[in-house]
DNA sequence: CAAGGTGCCAGACATTTGTTTCATTGACGC
DNA sequence: GCGTCAATGAAACAAATGTCTGGCACCTTG
């Protein structure tokens, strides 16, 4: 039978994970089992299987809906003039905990709207990177993705924030990033790079994407002050100013306008008039914190998809009156 | 709109059985917490998310493919001169778990053939309608399915066997059947019902299918014989005459040849050079029992892609030197 | 070559999940 | 009304899963 295959096929660590996936799910044989057939210990059969779920190796789709979201969503579609809407089951409201449930909702969202040939405008944010990282992986030809913000500079930070490279290389794409970083020491410096012909180049692919998805950040969130780049004051001082949170890099006030505070002259992102260009605008956000900015955005018509959840759509429901 | 918000919508069992299932895998609760959330007992949540997978409310992927198994659906490709395979693991004998697990692949692979506008001719047994019960809900438009076969006319047989209305449902398309008997009477009860001219309507229509999902049955398989079709003394004389196994309801020879055998003149399908019009004929198979008749029909050049496991495929490499 | 680290297995343990049994409820048919 | 039957919850139990510990082998690094 199973003859000793050769060895050296493909990267191990991940071959097993599938390996052991597949003899979990499909086969439904017991961890025990699966130990013995491989000659490895239960423990890390467990842990392969956490694995492959983290990664996306293993993905599990709910295909029927809830009709009540359903409605939801419908009602969100109508009120705030969209596309389409996705309303997801929540249960907490720990923020960290939320990305990961509707991270698993906009999955299917998401890989619905790509298809082959398409360039894909991303975002940045907890929330999008948990999308990214549990997300389907998918065979397409011609895609691309392009960073709609600039970088990020800090290797923590861009590993709990940055998604772009993770997506790409989930839908096996080319990923462009805008060559700057996402808040610049001063105006001078971001103009400066602004200027430069590569960025240029990337940041007209930018706007020449077919599909944004895009986060928020409410104010107090602490995604945004993790990632290190805006220090306590002028956070604060964007806050008194009227700020109600993050929308593409740049502080936002009640009415998705971009506020007047020195914060928004440092920040290289594609937004404003340029990131309506962009056909098919989805975000995908949650929380409490974030329902009066979610809101703003909404009602200017900035987006033309939402991903939320049922706490948040409903919130956004009753502002509306 | 939102019109009958308060009480019926949608039939609660499956709604129940959603709502448990987000909550279990999207939100990752306990059961027990599930349970007193949703006022009901915890067996039952137990009952509830067993339901969902059955139904294919719920399923499950492994998006990455087990490199081993990559290697034997090339070769596969290649030696029978196909568009593509699959190939899946496999751990048991026991061809009712068998038909189970290929069905889980064959599940993907078959959606991912599907297309809108598209028809669908399906064969019958139970390895295709384990595969369309698993089957992940589609919205498609404008697709249609007809069976290969005529119908199957008692009850039993077709909660087992019947898979073309399930697969419908699963796609929200139209269905069609061949309005006789897979196995008449008699050769001239045959000839009259095919001679029908509702029936030549629908034979045609099942022509010009796109695609074409069917499966093998394997001489000693259960299948036939459970479906009560065809009595001991027909099934034995067919033996002797050569039958290695029955494609499309006729019996065929080690040459893929339909043998010269009464029985045979009294099945209702699609098959022979009918069958060959259309464009793509996947065959869901395997199994010890069926490897001959897999290996002729490969072989005679009927289908354009394979899903089978690990043990069929190797068998069918061998065999072909 | 030794210190420190990492990854793994083995096995003990806690928790969760699945199964069985039994009593209750409520719908249905007569 | 009144039995019958299926569906359900409760509780007890069995099995599986998840977590943790210690120890060993193997690496890296100085």
């Amino acid at each position: 039978m199973s003859n000793e295959q050769s060895e050296n096929r493909g990267d191990w660590p991940e071959q097993l994970a599938v390996r052991v996936a597949r003899c979990y799910y499909e086969l439904g044989m017991r961890q025990q089992e699966i130990a013995a057939l491989l000659g490895i210990g239960r423990a890390r059969v467990i842990r392969l299987l956490a694995e492959a779920r983290e990664n996306g190796i293993v993905t599990i789709h709910i295909n029927s809906p809830l009709l009540e979201n359903v409605e939801l969503a419908e009602q969100l579609t109508e009120r705030f003039n969209l596309l389409s809407a996705e309303v997801c089951l929540s249960h907490t409201a720990d923020e960290i905990q939320l990305a990961e449930q509707i991270a698993i909702s906009a999955n299917q969202y998401v890989v619905r709207l790509i298809k082959n040939g398409m360039t894909i405008g991303l975002g940045w944010g907890v929330t999008l990177k948990e999308l990214v990282r549990r997300m389907d992986r998918v065979n397409t030809t011609g895609v691309s993705v392009v960073s709609l913000l600039g970088s990020l500079t800090q290797r923590s930070s861009i590993d709990r924030f940055e998604a772009s490279t993770a997506l790409a290389s989930k839908l096996g794409a080319e990923c462009f990033y805008l060559p700057a970083p996402i808040v610049c020491d001063s105006q001078s410096s971001r103009e400066l790079l602004v200027d430069q012909h590569l960025f240029k180049q990337i940041y007209n692919r930018a706007l020449a994407a077919d599909l944004a998805v895009v986060s928020i950040g409410g104010l107090n969130s602490a995604t945004i002050r993790q990632a290190g780049l805006v220090d306590e004051d002028e956070y604060s001082s964007a806050n008194q100013a009227g700020a109600v949170g993050n929308f593409l890099g740049l502080y936002i006030d009640k009415n998705a306008d971009v506020i007047d505070h020195p914060i928004n002259q440092r920040i290289v992102s594609v937004s404003g008039d340029d990131f309506l260009r962009i056909p098919r605008r989805v975000m995908v956000s949650a929380g409490e914190s974030k329902v009066e900015a979610i809101f703003a955005v909404l009602q200017k018509g900035l987006l033309t998809d939402v991903v939320t959840d049922q706490a948040t759509a409903q919130a956004l429901l009753k502002l509306k009156k």
